[in-house]
DNA sequence: ATGATAACGGAAACGGTTATCATCTTCGAA
DNA sequence: TTCGAAGATGATAACCGTTTCCGTTATCAT
């Protein structure tokens, strides 16, 4: 059980603190390529490779939340609430509300200990037509 | 006289009826590149993108499940239960339950009400080891 | 049987993501 | 302050599942 990944403190590095910058700019989500090319266009250019891999280990602890969208593209954004929870997503504009759901949790839990799995994850994302769009 | 759009049927062909029996052969969930190596062993070749498009259409007319794995693959099956459902999925061997949420749906329509979204659906998938692999 | 058109399928393109590997940076120990 | 090992970077080249392209073939109502 040595998978505590997230214990060595990562480097500060020009370009770590550059896709912070570029996170914090604005709070929907984003992909890898669109964050990559906000940085360029700042000036602080960061190389696409780093982005991701950035994104990535932001992800991994929790800095920022990852989620897959319908077509596979991963996307970004910077965390509003801490901890685990989900999105409910306008598909017309994007616009993304984070709802916790204790319940839902507890369900999944509990449906996989019934089936006898164990290292149990999930994911759940909700659709709509926010009101603006509606 | 059909007063929508309701689809006209899909054309009976070699292809879909090999496609159909690929899928009666398991009850796990299976790549479009899995079934296209499948079809080709039996001897039933079928081309590529047709299979691809087959289960695209299967899974528009509920006859198969499609899910996105957690790597970006869609997976498809052919479906146990009607109505909506969801998966509990073993992460290593591929094996996989039915669930049904009831609390969830409900959950999930209440939150999208109270932000005042509409047209409201969601995706939920769990996932783990199963008894087996674990 | 016939013709309109749905379906097919091999090849090439697509697009997001990851691997490679030579080079540069960070940061703690001396 | 200096030094160097481990970490981080980034241009390029794959990678891989999926979709598009487009000429050919099969289906089915008439």
């Amino acid at each position: 059980m040595s998978s505590d990944g997230a214990r060595v403190a990562l480097r500060a590095t020009r370009q770590r603190t550059a896709v912070r910058a570029a996170l914090a700019d604005g709070d929907q989500f984003r992909s890898a390529q669109e964050l990559h090319a906000a940085l360029r266009e700042r000036g602080a250019g960061v190389g696409l490779t780093t982005v991701y891999r950035t994104l990535a280990a932001f992800a991994e602890t929790g800095e920022v939340d990852a989620i897959t969208r319908e077509d596979g593209e991963t996307v970004y954004r910077r965390c509003a609430e801490s901890g685990h929870h989900h999105h409910l997503v306008c598909r017309e504009c994007g616009r993304t509300a984070e709802v916790a759901g204790p319940a839902v949790e507890r369900w999944a839990d509990r449906v996989a200990a019934e089936h006898g799995y164990t290292e149990v994850a999930h994911t759940l994302e909700i659709f709509g037509r926010c009101p603006n769009c509606t």
